[in-house]
RNA sequence: UGAGUCAGUCAGGCGGCCGCGUCGAGCCUCCGGGCUCGCCGAGGAACGUCCGGGCUCCGCAGGGCGGGGUGGUGGGUAACGCCCACCCGGGGUGACCCGCGGGACAGUGCCACAGAGAACAGACCGCCUUGGUCCUCGGACCGAGGUAAGGGUGAAACGGUGGUGUAAGAGACCACCAGCGUGCCGGGCGACCGGUGCGGCUAGGUAAACCCCACCCGGAGCAAGGCCAGACAGGGAGCGUCCGAGGGCUGCCCGCCCGAGCUCCCGGGUAGGCCGCUGGAGGCGUGCGGCAACGUACGUCGUAGAUGGAUGGCCGCCACUCGUGCGGGGGAGACCGCGCACGAGGACAGAACCCGGCGUACCGACUGACUCAUCCG
């Protein structure tokens, strides 16, 4: 993901599932273009440039590892200045933990 | 051997699995792109954005005022507020280190607290002369005057030491010293240094307070600037069209030039792609010039260019440092190497147009030169 228009779309519309160190946001693929759509948010909060970089290298690694599960989805993940300190496995719980979270909420919302 | 000073280099290595970006080649394509292979892919500070330049656009008609910056001297450089060498002052036994280092007799301002008195100062105690009163004949008290040698306060008290002098004192006078001004001789490109004569006997600090002097300075910045594609909807108010709005000379004035539109409010639209984009005052080696910074000739190397922003994620082994334990060795001893095992640690930090600096952050490792102390020969 990489238009500012895209994020602003995830974030407003889609639904929000969040743990200590990330927060996802998630919504069903509106035009079905080739495959999955995922973006980062890693906002000076986080830590500095050195920090950030690493952060959005562990999260972008944990989410490559998931991306069968996401075809259908806009995927945007936020990460709160926890994420700075947390180990990799760590890490990888609460994404997995988070997603499975937005995917009940889109399913329900979905039904409704 | 110990303690230290200066200069410089490095910023762990190898491998496995899974990945990312530019470029090149090949193949495929629904022309959006995709796949495979190959090359390359963060730093000494890439950082802060504090100076200086290149580059780009705007301006170039000048003059005056204002504003900003720099501040020992000489050199280096594209340039600098940087670097080198030297001078002066301060610190260190020393190698060396530190200095926001023009002017306080052009003027103005400010010097808290303490203290009697703080800028052409000041009699609180003290010292000295003298008038009066008392007196236990030591002196005490009240008054007039002289005095900056002594005490005490302070960051700083109107030169220091010794003498002459005096009622007591005082550069009042004398010698030497310090300091100021000025002349001469010698050295140095120069800052300045060494020597010597004369003068008046002495002059506080602060200019990162205003200010004065000398020199330097157009404005804005790669979101510069250019090209392509695409979207939309107008309405109102004010000023003005030679009775000159507004704009340029980027703060102001004069002056000059352009000149029919300009400003504000409400509403609406867009924020995609490409170029700029990396070979540059370039790195390394040798020779020559120079104390050095640096310059120069020849040879050689040539490889980051992202744009929600690539250069990584996880793991293993080895090396390094520290701690603990065990083993064994040298030495009289304090202690010093060596081997093995376990545990811990590896910093500061991420290019965004490009260079030259400065400043700041940082676990540490290594190399060279030099100094001081001690011991041995």
């Amino acid at each position: 993901m990489r238009r500012p228009a895209e994020f602003e779309h995830t974030v407003r519309r889609g639904v929000r599932a969040g743990r200590t160190a990330l927060v996802v946001h998630l919504t069903t693929r509106t035009d079905p273009g080739p495959g999955p759509v995922v973006g980062f948010v890693v906002s000076k909060a986080v830590g500095g440039a050195v920090t950030r970089n690493v952060v959005k290298r562990r999260l972008r690694e944990l989410v490559h590892a998931r991306l069968d599960a996401l075809v259908d989805v806009d995927l945007v993940v936020r990460a709160t200045p926890a994420a700075a300190e947390a180990p990799f496995l760590e890490l990888g719980a609460q994404l997995d933990g988070a997603l499975a979270t937005a995917r009940k909420r889109l399913v329900s919302t979905g039904e409704r």
